[in-house]
DNA sequence: AATCGTCTACCCCCAAAGAGGTATCCTGGC
DNA sequence: GCCAGGATACCTCTTTGGGGGTAGACGATT
């Protein structure tokens, strides 16, 4: 918003101190950046977001009682219009694909390169998207078939093998991309959906689906 | 399969002699690794992984008749075992999320430094994931656009035709029940199923079932 | 009058899904 | 040792689904 001329306000919300200080040491010795605010908590981070507008918002993502996902979430549905970057030690597909999906505009992990972070930010201050290089396999992984994710207390009657295949179908996927899921091949996926046709009583791959929704065991 | 004795085979799919010319040279540098077949066209290619079952395909995106994408789709169909990984001009994010979602297992860009190639192969031949890091951000974006989410806007950009469609699709109906049911034939309901995915993104009825019922609009 | 969006219907083509069937292998229970 | 259930893989067959295209009818907007 503000590049050119007044300094891009950052706020912290992290629940170490020590992180925090070192971040605030290294945006302190940039002139076009400031940190306008810190919180070791969600509830105050969203307050502090709320009344300060910064321009940029650095989220931690492991927190005590509301985690950084959740945080993320609410300071969307209250239409904080700062960028949000995530900043965490954790590499795990889930988190990053869920922070993605929340709406974060970036996602850097904290074993970087400190001299690397103040010009990511600055990226993200101006609107671009920020990603950990490290992440990209990842990101292309989940991006080419969302989600397996196990567990499921799901229909007693089916054998641990089906409820792969309820899962899966459940996320869409063709019978020939769950057998090289599961490595198995696509002529064994249609037995087992042929089975879980006749034992859940439906009527195509898309019934299944839909219950397996509603019922909710489509995510661990 | 064979990494640790035999040389990985790799096979390119490239209609400029000159470039595949080059990736040979330097594949053949390498005692790990040869370049057991060269096709300038995707029909060639075909028939060429088909008979000698590369552990790797390079594939180009940019070929006349058939393109890459397709290529990568008909070779998958075939139930071609070997890592493809796309080797193009383009870094475009359709065509990267196309490759992904076609399954390739790799998108590398052509002007990538030549030194860094045979790496990537091997990588690659082994069976992990290779992704220009120069395509981290794009692939965060298509990854984040992919879920709607918090905002209903693609919903309302159907017409009135389609989210009665959509809403049949959901309770698990066939085209042709669907076309019996709103008294039209069952061809026009294709049309606006094709129309559907096109809106909403999706890739098969089935995720747009999966979506109306997470967002609710199967009722209603 | 011309254009646009929508709905309708058809064409071709090929991939995916689903309903039958047989068969092998393995493991746990009797 | 035998048997049942589960997982795997293959076969054939028909139906369904989805991508591409063209095109006519209608109503609204320009």
């Amino acid at each position: 918003m503000s590049e050119t001329d007044a300094p891009a306000s950052v706020l912290l919300i992290d629940d170490h101190p020590l992180l925090r200080q070192g971040i605030k040491q290294l945006v302190e010795m940039e002139e076009d950046m400031e940190v306008i605010g810190e919180a070791s908590n969600a509830h105050d981070g969203i307050t502090l977001a709320l009344d300060s507008e910064p321009d940029l918002i650095l989220l931690d993502l492991n927190m005590p009682e509301i985690n950084g996902i959740e945080t993320l979430k609410r300071l969307r549905a209250e239409n904080v219009g700062s960028r949000i970057v995530i900043f965490t030690v954790s590499d795990h597909e889930d988190d990053v694909v869920a922070a993605l999906r929340a709406g974060a505009d970036g996602y850097l992990l904290k074993d970087m390169e400190p001299e690397d972070l103040v010009p990511q930010l600055r990226q993200a201050a101006v609107g671009r998207m920020v990603i950990s290089d490290r992440l990209t396999t990842l990101l292309a992984e989940a991006l080419r078939s969302q989600k397996p994710e196990a567990t499921g207390a799901s229909y007693d009657s089916l054998t641990p093998r089906e409820k792969d295949i309820l899962k899966l179908i459940a996320e869409g996927l063709s019978n020939k991309m769950i057998g090289r899921k599961l490595d198995i091949s696509d002529g064994t996926v249609k037995v087992h959906v042929k089975h879980l046709l006749k034992k859940l009583n439906l009527r195509s791959r898309v019934e299944v689906a839909v219950w397996a929704v509603e019922e909710g065991l489509h995510k661990g």
